[in-house]
DNA sequence: CACTTGACAACAA
DNA sequence: CTTGTTGCCAAGT
């Protein structure tokens, strides 16, 4: 469809495009979006049947918790995949987010991670 | 139609 | 540090 109505389907076309091992957050993806709500974003992920392939459990709210864990099936699904992705969660959330962080507006210029 | 809820976030106190 | 308030927008009741 030339005009999507939803910008649902935009979410969905960011979430995937998260490098595995990495992870950004809601309000990353509704500021790239102009969403104005970051809720949006939440709202939109939510929609999300079973089974779907989209990597969801790479978004995360800005403190790096997995608030959307209640989501999955089942709840520890979302920290399993993290986890088998490299990246370390406690207490239900990511330690040293900032090394994990990818941020949608940065895509372009991912040249080199630069990261120990 | 009015009010509440939510996979959120920024800010005030 | 913590808790509370406000803005946000769609969906559910």
């Amino acid at each position: 469809m030339a005009k999507k109505q939803h910008y649902i389907e935009w979410v969905y076309e960011v979430t995937k495009q998260i490098p595995k091992g990495r992870v950004t957050t809601y309000g990353h993806i509704a500021d790239y979006l102009a969403l104005g709500s970051a809720r949006m974003v939440g709202w939109a992920l939510k929609q999300l049947p079973d089974g779907n392939r989209i990597p969801a459990h790479r978004v995360v709210n800005h403190k790096g918790q997995l608030s959307g864990r209640h989501h999955f099936k089942p709840p520890e699904e979302m920290q399993s995949r993290l986890e088998r992705e490299g990246v370390t969660v406690v207490e239900h959330q990511i330690t040293q987010l900032e090394r994990y962080l990818w941020i949608p507006s940065q895509e372009l210029i991912w040249e080199e991670p630069e990261f120990e």
